[in-house]
DNA sequence: ACTGGTATTCAGTATTACTAACTACTTTAA
DNA sequence: TTAAAGTAGTTAGTAATACTGAATACCAGT
C-alpha cells in the first residue's frame, strides 16, 4: 500500500507504545515488527523518532545491553505514564475508526 | 474525544472528500456535518485549509451561489480525479484500519 | 579489505491540522 | 439605527509528525 504516511500520523507512535508493551524491546527490532504488520515502508530513522520522543516525554524505561549481532542495544519497557498513554492511545483509535466506520457505512 | 489532531491527519480530507461526494456541498456545512459525526472540535478554518487543497490539486468543480442566509457559498462537486481520490482514500483506510485492528487483537 | 546485516543518531524537509484574526452578508433584538 | 449573532470564506503563521538521507559503529563471512 502506498502513500499512507499522512495516515500514520498519530498512530505509528501507538504501534511503537504497543510492541514495547509487549516486552522489553528495542528500535531495529520494532522496525522489523511494524513492517511485518504490514507498514513495509517504515525505516529505522523514523521509528528512532519516535523512540526518542517516549524518552523525551519520559514514557518508557531505557536499558543499554550489548548485541552479539552488532552495536549495543537500547532496550524500551513502558513506565507507568507509557501504559497510561498507549490505553489512551487505543481509546482514540477505537474513537476515531468506529466514526470512519460509521461515515463509510452511513 | 479530546486530542485526536494527529489521528485525524490524512483521515478529516478523506472525509470532506466522501460528505462532497454525497451531494454538492460548502465548506461550512461540511464542517457542520463533521461535528455531527463526532469531530466535534474542527473548526471552519480546518475545514476551508483542505477544500483549498482540494481546489488546488484540481479534484472538485466549484460553483459560487448566493445564499439567503449569508453570503455567497462555494458549492463543491468531485469530478472523476476526486472520485478516484475518494476511492483511493477508502482502500488506504481499509489497509492501515485492519492492519491496526489485528496489532489490537494480535 | 570489503560487503552486508545490525543498530543508533541527527539535521533538515514535507505535509497536515490548528490558531487566530480579518472580511462580509443577513436577520433579529436592543 | 446600532449591535450582536449566525452564516460564509480567506489567510498568515504555528505545532506536530513521519520521512529523507547521511553519518557513525559493531560484527560476520568472503
Amino acid at each position: 500500500m502506498e502513500n499512507i504516511t499522512e495516515m500514520l500520523k498519530g498512530v505509528l507512535e501507538g504501534c511503537v507504545l504497543e510492541f514495547i508493551s509487549r516486552g522489553e524491546t528495542y528500535g531495529y527490532e520494532i522496525t522489523q515488527q511494524l513492517r511485518e504488520l504490514g507498514f513495509t515502508d517504515v525505516v529505522e530513522g523514523t521509528v528512532y523518532t519516535i523512540t526518542m520522543r517516549l524518552e523525551k516525554n519520559n514514557l518508557v524505561n531505557i536499558e543499554k545491553k550489548p548485541s552479539n549481532m552488532g552495536p549495543p542495544r537500547k532496550f524500551y519497557t513502558l513506565n507507568e505514564a507509557g501504559r497510561e498513554q498507549l490505553t489512551l492511545f487505543w481509546d482514540k483509535w477505537e474513537f476515531v475508526s468506529n466514526k470512519m466506520n460509521e461515515l463509510k457505512s452511513n
